[in-house]
DNA sequence: GGCCGGGGCATTTTT
DNA sequence: TGCCCCGGCC
């Protein structure tokens, strides 16, 4: 431990060494807080904490992953895999599978996505025949979340005055109801939203006081990443786990809050000295990733919000250049000015396009810089977009492989009851939601006995829905006696999907065809993964629970190529870069229209720049154009306001904006749904009588799965070598070359039919097995 | 079921 | 200006 102090500087080593009590850890940008995070915890286990007794928090799969390893390579990495570390989303819904039976639920609950909880939505406002022009399936979802995220259940929104009348104000009144039938349909359906577990697990420790203890006892200390992040429910679990013996740290950076629209609410780290008395504030104020410049610039810009915890950001690194401010006439012209400096630092300096990133903050604006870049052929690769499990031919199978764990997963039957294709349409389906809701029970229970609901369908349709049931009932089936690879590919094959995708060899038809493969080497990493650590039977299940929470944020590591980095601010956070621009610092772009309704959404927004010029290690440039495309019109935009909260010691200025004073110092109008809205509930959520929900008895024990997916690949690449098709030639001691793994040679064949695989010793990855109806590989020799 | 065209729309998006 | 969604049509 000695020796990994002396990595540490002295506020960090106070940090890393105060453990008595509760303590926040103000980490400016760059200040080495994952640092801080992995030594404090590994100086816990060598004070004696037993791994399973920290829990350790973060908000993204990547965090928590990457601190894992670091963790690992200190301590070890079975120590480390013993680390109750994850998001809040993945290690509460883990507690909630076991506890499920507190809540109704079973163990076996699936989890709605963003767009699963979004068309279930949509179906309910349809079905109650309003409109969805007024109630905006997006708002309604929207305020759903906040609520639950303020710990409001549909039975206290009804009577939460604030809020029925500010729905009646905005002439929705009916969205109390639309949030009860939502719940009642999430409960019937046996599934859980993102929010809810969340807000489920504070149910669970308010209605159950023994279990709350039990977790007391299991988490001696708590750490919490990126605190500034949290919303009032995750606030709330912390504050409810930590009771008592009040070891609890949380690290974060106020001036880095930028997802309140996500319900995140500073106020939990600014008052957090409330909440845990006592609480001892450590401030990492020394930056080392960015110059003076880069650091003072960002710092005088910060000042200017009020909210916020004071602390003397510094840069011990060169001075640096100053920020450039680069004015252009459009749009147009700013995509120019930024790709030609890009080319001429890359020119004149050593400076590689991976030192480049461009950062704007909407995603429209990236087109612009596509073509200026292409143009110029300066290579880029853009994050953001459709995630892997977000693409269609991967939502299918999953919503099968949800249906053979919960076959009452309500969106899992709708998006599949007619895929591939098997006639039941619309009509029915619209039935036999109408049978479920009617009868008060779920779709499954429909289809599964439908005379039992006298479903008005006719016999041929009967028919169609029986065969349906029995597909649905073998994969049930398969699930409890197949492991994970296998079922999978039983669904794949006897779903009639495998024949769809394989059908034809169109270009879509090909890119789904490997995104199914690259979804079968996930499972397959997932399998290998976990019997490296000493499980042998690996259920879907646990492959699903693991998928249902991971997004597709991680980067794309496996790229290593030279290209010049876009993104949108919110996706930079974390991230460094050598050169930055930031683009569009204009009016009503950034800061955004929206965000003048309010101080506060304005505050963030300037939060917002702060982030994304702390990126910059060497250098930065913000640019502004005068005249952008918007919504197809020419539009004059002003130069943004955050132009002039810069100190302009730290900027070279167009001589343009030094002479004239175009930043206009507008009037905002302050208005609406303020962030207090919903508080009137919060406080008192604790001693609220809830209807208790009925419990049904069944207890599992709990799943050690260890959350690490290795991330998939979800850029279409078009290369395509058909392994599928004929294999002549393949014998043990064949050298193959696998699009993803490399180079290999074939070291057995087994297998019959659908099912023969082949064991590659790969060169790169090592042993791994390939089915061959999937596998794309070419035979070297 | 798939294709086409019109109309509405257009912040950010850790799970 | 583009994109996405829906409705109408084959």
């Amino acid at each position: 431990m000695e020796e990994f102090l002396q990595d540490l500087n002295e506020s960090q080593q106070q940090a890393v060494l105060y453990n008595e009590g509760p303590s926040l850890v103000i980490a400016g940008a760059g200040s080495g807080k994952t640092r801080v995070l992995t030594y404090k915890i590994a100086f816990l286990l060598e004070s004696g904490y037993a791994p399973y007794n920290i829990l350790a928090l973060t908000f993204t799969n990547k965090a928590a992953r990457e601190m894992k390893e670091r963790i690992a390579s200190i301590v070890g990495g079975p120590t480390a895999a013993r680390l109750w570390m994850g998001t809040f989303h993945s290690i509460f819904s883990r507690i909630l599978r076991v506890n499920a039976d507190r809540l109704g639920f079973t163990s076996d609950f699936t989890i709605y996505d963003t767009s699963d909880s979004r068309s279930l939505l949509k179906s309910i406002i349809k079905e109650k025949d309003l409109d969805d022009k007024i109630y905006k399936p997006a708002s309604v979802q929207a305020i759903i979340s906040n609520a639950k995220n303020a710990l409001i259940t549909p039975q206290a929104y009804q009577v939460n005055k604030d809020l029925v009348e500010s729905d009646e104000r905005a002439k929705r009144p009916l969205i109390k109801d639309i949030y009860q039938t939502y719940w009642n349909r999430c409960q019937k359906a046996g599934v859980m939203d993102f929010d809810d577990l969340l807000l489920y697990t504070n149910i669970l420790f308010r209605d159950h006081p023994d279990v709350l203890e039990r977790y007391r006892q299991i988490f001696r200390f708590i750490l919490v990443d990126e605190y500034q992040d949290t919303n009032f429910a995750q606030h709330l679990i912390i504050h409810q786990l930590s009771k008592g013996h009040n070891h609890i740290c949380v690290v974060g950076d106020d001036a880095q809050s930028i997802y309140s629209f996500r319900g995140a609410n500073i106020s939990n780290i600014l008052n957090l000295k409330s909440d845990y008395p006592g609480c001892k504030t450590f401030k990492l104020e020394r930056n080392y990733r960015s110059t003076q410049n880069i650091v003072r610039a960002a710092n005088s810009l910060i000042d200017k919000n009020k909210e916020q915890i004071r602390k003397q950001v510094y840069s011990e690194n060169a001075v640096g250049n100053k920020i450039d401010v680069l004015s252009a006439y459009s749009d147009f012209e700013e995509g120019y000015m930024v790709a030609n400096r890009v080319s001429e630092m890359k020119r004149l300096s050593k400076y590689a396009y991976n030192d480049f990133v461009i950062l704007y903050r909407t995603n429209a604006q990236s087109r612009i810089f596509e073509e200026a870049l292409r143009k110029k052929n300066i290579p880029y690769r853009i994050y953001g977009g459709l995630s892997f499990y977000q693409r269609k031919e991967i939502k299918d199978v999953i919503a099968y492989f949800r249906l053979a764990i919960n076959p009452h997963d309500e969106e899992a039957i709708k998006r599949v009851i007619n895929y591939p294709a098997r006639g039941i349409g619309d009509t029915t389906l619209g039935k036999i939601i109408e049978c479920g809701i009617h009868n008060d029970v779920s779709l499954w229970q429909v289809i599964a006995t439908p005379l039992e609901y006298t479903l008005p369908v006719n016999n041929g349709t009967l028919n169609k829905i029986q065969k349906f049931k029995e597909l649905i009932e073998e994969f049930i089936d398969a699930n409890n006696k197949m492991n994970a690879m296998d079922i999978a590919e039983l669904i794949i094959r006897r779903s009639g999907i495998f024949t769809e995708i394989y059908a034809n060899r169109s270009p879509e038809n090909l890119s789904r065809q490997e995104n199914l493969q690259e979804l079968m080497n996930g499972i397959q990493e997932f399998c290998s993964l976990r019997q490296e650590e000493g499980v042998e039977e690996i259920a879907l299940t646990d492959f699903l629970a693991e998928i249902s929470l991971a997004t597709d944020q991680d980067e794309k590591e496996d790229d290593d190529s030279d290209k010049v980095t876009m993104m949108t601010i919110h996706a930079s956070k974390g991230l460094e870069f050598k050169n930055v621009f930031v683009v569009g610092l204009e009016e009503d772009l950034f800061p955004a229209a929206l965000s003048k309704n309010s101080e506060r959404e304005l505050e963030e927004e300037r939060r917002l720049l702060y982030v994304a010029i702390t990126r910059a290690e060497e250098n930065c440039a913000l640019s502004y154009a005068a005249t952008r495309y918007r919504n197809g019109q020419p539009t004059a935009m002003p130069p943004s306001r955050f132009l002039k909260d810069i100190d302009p010691t730290y900027l070279n200025m167009p001589s343009e904006l030094k002479s004239k004073q175009n930043v206009e110092d507008s009037i905002y109008s302050f208005s609406s749904r303020s962030l207090g809205m919903y508080s009137s509930s919060r406080s008192s959520f604790f001693k609220r009588e809830e209807p208790v929900l009925p419990s049904k008895k069944q207890d599992l024990p709990l799943k050690s799965y260890s959350p690490r997916l290795k991330r998939l690949d979800a850029v279409n690449t078009s290369s395509v070598s058909g392994g599928s098709v004929s294999i002549t030639g393949l014998d043990v001691g064949a050298r193959i070359r696998h699009d993803r793994f490399g180079s290999g040679i074939v070291t057995e064949i087994s297998g019959e039919g659908d099912n023969r695989k082949i064991g590659v010793e790969f060169e790169q990855v090592g042993k791994k097995q390939l089915l061959l109806k999937f596998a794309k590989f070419t035979i070297i020799k």
